[in-house]
DNA sequence: TAAGTTAGTTGGACTGTACAACTAAGTATG
DNA sequence: CATACTTAGTTGTACAGTCCAACTAACTTA
């Protein structure tokens, strides 16, 4: 770095931390891994995001050293995974400046089932907090994450990443009310989901303990689409 | 840093930049600086966003870097100032492996124009682009910025930041317009403006050149107040 | 065979928007 | 000074989507 002396100064450390979200026993719930105990580590022992250095030898970008971090922890290659933002401060890590770039995951639950790293384990998410105490800033972290989340599943499609790749509308609604922890009203919600064209019918149906339910699947789409209007509580 | 040497691998650079936004002359307009031309500069001569290292004896955390950027260029002291999302790539800056947390800053019209900076300038915003070629990945941010803008147009109260302290609702359906780049009814925006509770009246009425109209003032609100529905386009 | 459960439909009350026509108060022009 | 023009703001009708409750249909379970 000689040949470059006006590049010669301190630069904050650099992280990136994604939060996970699925659907799980009929929760939400975010997948945290507890922190090394080993000497110099700060918050031995805590539960964090996961997360850790960029590796610019490794990462070509901040979306790929995410991606990295979710695999290693979850063997997920491509699920939905969107920026959340950045935090950075002089105070939020002991070993310095640090600016972590945080990114959030969606989830289908069988997916999330075959998680097995010993150091993570899933929580469920109660209001925008989790039991545990988190690490650095990350409870903020991830109290912004949930507020993203509901926010945006009140007008996208978002939810329905957090699906299996078929599901009835039933089974749609359902995890749109776990996500916003209200009841959605059955006629108005099959409306305006069929009319946002998000989703197709498929040609079988499911034996449930009922009558047979109709199958969806997401129709091709790159982004989550946008609903035209929210989603009124009932009552 | 010899205390620890687990912290002892290379770190990217660390930048923020500032996308900040006016409506000037009826158009949305972008403050843009241009490169300096010394040996070593990447970029020399281009037009780019305002912004720079985080200098992490001078910046407590990334948004108060983002503040001291904006008003070295502008003066202003307290905007509206958002984050935008972060770009990081090996690639994005010829110094190295580099990432930069991105805000965006919303000006009233009167404070846009005491902006002197010698190398400072304002363009206009046509579509998502501007004229100038821009350094680094800086025209990705600045449409980037264009859409969260436009987006959030549809369903907040922000283009409020964008007037003066005083203003009547025709003007303020104008910034609507100039934003969203497309007319607006008047009834149903005064209709749903006024149900939105955000803007209160003032006891002053202008004298225009027709009949007086009535003053509104934005309702104290830390944060852009949402609605509840989007703005359909007439016809 | 009867009762229970859930998928999906139907219809009426209500609400907010789109749109156009209208009124009112000022300015500009001959 | 009278007339035409411009713009602020209102009114009223048509329409679309939601809320809500009641209903039908198909399957399971006792």
């Amino acid at each position: 770095m000689s040949d470059r002396p006006e590049l010669d100064f301190p630069r904050p450390l650099t992280t990136v931390d994604v939060v996970i979200f699925a659907i799980r026993s009929d929760a939400l719930q975010v997948l945290l891994v507890q922190r090394p105990t080993a000497k110099n580590e700060p918050f031995p022992g805590a539960w964090a995001l996961p997360g850790g250095f960029v590796d610019i030898a490794a990462d070509r970008d901040l979306e790929a050293c995410a991606a990295r971090k979710l695999k290693d922890k979850t063997g997920v290659v491509s699920p939905y995974l969107e920026q959340l933002g950045s935090w950075g401060s002089a105070a939020r890590d002991p070993r310095g400046w640090s600016a972590t770039h945080a990114y959030f995951a969606l989830l289908p639950e069988q997916a999330a089932g075959g998680v097995q790293a010993t150091d993570a384990q899933w929580f469920a998410v109660d209001g925008e907090k989790v039991k545990p105490r988190l690490a650095f800033d990350h409870a903020e972290i991830l109290a912004t994450a949930i507020q993203r989340l509901r926010s945006k599943v009140e007008y996208t499609s978002l939810p329905a990443y957090l699906m299996p790749p078929e599901f009835t509308l039933p089974e749609l609604q359902r995890t749109y009310e776990i996500v916003l922890d209200r009841p959605l009203e059955k006629s108005a919600f099959r409306t305006r989901m069929l009319a946002a064209d998000l989703i197709e019918p498929v040609a079988r149906m499911r034996k449930g303990p009922n009558r047979p339910a109709q199958l969806y699947r997401l129709k091709k789409a790159k982004a989550p689409v946008f609903f035209a209007r929210t989603f009124n509580p009932p009552g």
